[in-house]
DNA sequence: ATCGCCATCCCCATTTCTTGGTATGGCCTC
DNA sequence: GAGGCCATACCAAGAAATGGGGATGGCGAT
């Protein structure tokens, strides 16, 4: 059910470039598809002067305004649950991700006071880079129409990752600035290795990697490897995934 | 199309227990959704010393032979692009995500020559804890079935978190703790400052600055610089919107 | 066929990092 | 008050990185 609904919507958030436009289309979406709710948050860590974040949500004033006041943020089982999970989650079931304290199950009564029943939150990482959430509710005398969580699954990442475009993160991409041989350098000195352990692994001379690594630092106009180092990552050019673990590891 | 299928095969994931019936599943099932191969890679950060990692597929003989003999993973682009999207992506299009080199696109090539050809990949991160990947894959000759990638997306999902529990390594691991004013000389010396810059930043001796970065690298358990800011990162003590925004660094 | 880029190799001087120590005083907890 | 952690400061030796010179050959494009 609503897999061509999922891929019209997803198709629409393409063409989506302001907040405002985001938050219309999934206040309609999440009504379409069965939910009282939704709300998307994403933290994202910008090249710009501040750390960007964005809250598109509906929940009743009421409800927004006892966990912006009390700053409930802080001790939210949903939230904390969200570091547990790589799929989506009701909150009926978030006791098998995480202990939930008298607290916690206070918490959530609160909410469903404010006219919050229960919800299905998709937590979404990426290591250095973002972090968000977004979550469909319903009414308390309601429960969540499980046909849609599959697609609620899939809208739900679409939405973060259009929001994380419109929050300024997805810039035009840059042309490849390294050399093959200068990145696989920097991959190396990045895995922790110097520059005569690279040239060892790489069947080069020490010389030749320093070189190489020096041009490296000329075109992204660094004077060291760290600040290198970062900047690659920043660009894609290196990730998470090619320092950590490399060995055997395997697309996929 | 197909969401009674994803949620009937999602529900039978639950009741798995080994990876040998994982795997038998999957294959199954990216069958059954009009994909030619599958590929699970998981890893993890436990408790323990050793980190768990599982690596499930069914690619060509070939192609595990010559990705890991060559020691590709370094430099797949898939698993660069994987840091950069919340979503599943298709290779087809990885360049709108990564800035793809000569040598990108060679890899793919190779990767066609040994019956892989498009595919589509669902990177999933919990920081700190675990990082997976799941990828259906077609034949050369084929194209992706881009009405079942909906469905795709939230298997691949399930799948890692059936993985994750399988490994058993659903408990969070401690984080390295820096002190604040480790985490803060690490800040500076990630935004590309040396030692010695830092101490006047901070008002300290250069040597002070030195312990404290001695101390970091041994709660962290590295031995150079570039691994201690990466490892911080990789945990989210540290961030880009921390480094750049202090040197001014732009791009795009 | 000249130009630009790439990969490779070499030298040197200087700075910085890494690693091994030691030591003081403050703060908090058991 | 003893033990732990933290922040501070210092010394010394050796390894490594950085920035400045060079040089060769290959490869592709104009």
């Amino acid at each position: 059910m609503g897999v061509r609904f999922a891929q019209e919507f997803g198709a629409s958030l393409f063409e989506i470039e302001t907040a405002n436009e985001l938050e219309d289309a999934l206040k309609n979406a999440s009504q379409r598809m069965g939910f009282d709710h939704f709300a998307l948050s994403l933290e994202a860590r910008t090249s710009d002067e501040a750390d960007t974040q964005m809250l598109l949500h509906d929940y009743p004033d009421e409800w927004a305004k006892v966990y912006t006041s009390f700053d409930l943020a802080g001790r939210d089982p949903v939230r904390r649950a969200c570091d547990k999970a790589f799929a989506g989650f009701a909150w009926e079931g978030i006791g098998q991700l995480i202990p939930m304290t008298r607290g916690d199950r206070q918490m959530l009564a609160v909410g469903k006071e404010c006219g919050i029943g229960d919800g299905f939150t998709i937590p979404r990482h990426l290591p250095g880079m973002a972090r968000g959430t977004f979550t469909f509710a319903v009414a308390p005398d309601r429960s969540l129409p499980h046909q849609w969580l599959v697609i609620a699954e899939y809208l739900g990442t679409l939405a973060l990752t259009c929001a994380l475009k419109i929050s300024g993160m997805a810039r035009p991409v840059a042309l490849p600035k390294l050399s093959d041989r200068q990145r696989e350098c920097l991959l190396w000195v990045a895995r922790g290795k110097t520059a005569a352990e690279t040239a060892i692994i790489l069947g080069i001379s020490t010389e030749t990697v320093v070189q190489h690594l020096k041009m490296a630092r000329e075109r992204y106009e660094v004077h060291c490897s760290q600040s290198l180092i970062l900047a690659a990552m920043f660009d894609g050019l290196i990730g998470f995934g090619d320092v950590f673990k490399w060995q055997g590891y395997f697309r996929g």
